[in-house]
DNA sequence: CTGTATCCTAGCGGATACTG
DNA sequence: CAGTATCCGCTAGGATACAG
């Protein structure tokens, strides 16, 4: 009887559901890709913005820092130098959005 | 050695990522919701417009069809009735979907 | 080097009236 | 009942110049 999903139906509930939240987050452009190379190592501002071909700074600023007010990465700011990491929850997300791409691998619908 | 990801960086690659198009869909507002109702039983489209409460029908129509697009729900149109349901694709995706919402739960940042 | 400020486009999401 | 047409605001995303 219990529904596949606890999700709510209504719009202020929507709004409120946790799940939502990352789903948008995780749903941006670059926020996968993001993830992606901060799993690997740390990185400074320019280094991702050199390394991520396509992305403008301004983008890249502000999806930084969402994930960062989702605490998925963390930031160091010094002179000279922003190093970006990721966080201990954000390596947390990264089995899932591995199962995911995963799942698009296998059911990946080719609309020509 | 290998990436944690197997990711693109270049703005081309990303576009023709698998899992680019699916991690934007589920990020769209109304997706989860309606993947979760479709979970349980068929549904008609006013039955849909009526159940979630916040959607206009507009939104309605186009969400279901980037979901018919993806394979994700199926739609068989008949006089007076059109029938939404999941396919076995999007049946597949639940689990992940699910996933990613726990997930949400535990690390529920909440920023008020 | 690390951003911010400014300006722009496109698409999401919404409200509502109308059509088959 | 199942949508489409038309309108609108907001924000994601981008290009680029400037600032600390």
């Amino acid at each position: 009887m219990s529904p596949v999903l606890p999700l709510p139906v209504t719009e202020s509930d929507h709004d409120n559901c946790a799940a939502t939240g990352i789903l948008r987050l995780v749903g941006q452009k670059w926020t996968v890709v993001l993830l992606a190379l901060l799993a690997e190592q740390p990185y400074g501002f320019n280094e991702l913005d050199r390394t991520i071909h396509g992305v403008s700074r301004r983008i890249l600023t502000r999806t930084l820092r969402h994930l960062e007010q989702e605490n998925l990465i963390s930031r160091v700011r010094t002179p000279q130098r922003a190093e970006y990491t990721l966080t201990d929850a954000g390596r947390t997300l990264l089995p899932l959005i591995i199962a995911l791409g995963e799942w698009a691998a296998d059911h990946h619908t080719r609309r020509p």
